[in-house]
DNA sequence: TTGATACATGTCACTAATGGAATATAATGC
DNA sequence: GCATTATATTCCATTAGTGACATGTATCAA
């Protein structure tokens, strides 16, 4: 069976960021287009590596690339970070509703004799 | 030799949501403060499965817990949603500084063949 | 103390993913 | 055509991580 395709599904934006060798491959394009040979050269990692990385983010959408002559041109794609961000809003949405109370336990916990004194 | 700490180093936040199963256990948490068996019970997980997933988001401080009576009550630590904030406004800013660049890109690929026409 | 509950930890098998080296493909220049 | 550059892909060994099961530890109850 196992129908479940389990390369491109939308969380797996999260598998993707979650390397540290993707998030510095993913800085490198911060400054804008780059060839994969600068990549490489800008890293100090192997080519088949950085090649081999960018395959996973271009497969979920946080890389784009276009060829030009017989380089190819990497470049961030933003459309693909919604996933990231909708999941971060949802938690500081929920924290912030809910910071009275944890006011409430950060006194609990730095004052545990209680207030008489 | 090996001396690099590799469990909770700060970056590992991003490992650390990378697993779907990781998610859901945050997930549990968002409505609040909860016992570790209420969240086997939420999420049809076995116990073990989930002591260890709350001891990975532990480890990098997304979540933090506190004894009560022989329960352990977790909840979302809303510290360290800060690297992912700040990794996303890095990107943010990035991509919106170069809204302009993007846009001629998009031109050049949907109208490949020029404006002459 | 004994027993039961709530959770943590250890062990193990298996899978998946990494990184390295070699090789394949594609485009350019001659 | 052939050689070279630029990148992708395959193969392989090693490793890390997951999940299942069993066991350990701590707290409460009687």
């Amino acid at each position: 069976m196992r129908l479940m395709a389990r390369s491109s599904a939308p969380s797996d934006v999260f598998n993707a960021i979650a390397k540290p060798h993707r998030r510095e491959v993913l800085d490198a394009l911060i400054t804008g287009e780059k060839a994969v040979g600068t990549i490489v050269h800008d890293l100090s990692m192997s080519q088949p590596q950085v090649s081999k990385h960018l395959r996973v983010l271009s497969k979920v959408g946080l890389v784009s690339c276009r060829p030009v002559g017989r380089r190819r041109l990497y470049r961030l794609a933003p459309a693909r970070l919604q996933p990231f961000q909708e999941w971060l809003a949802k938690y500081e949405q929920a924290l912030n509703d809910r910071l009275d109370r944890v006011d409430d336990y950060l006194r609990e916990v730095q004052q545990p004799q209680g207030e008489r004194q």
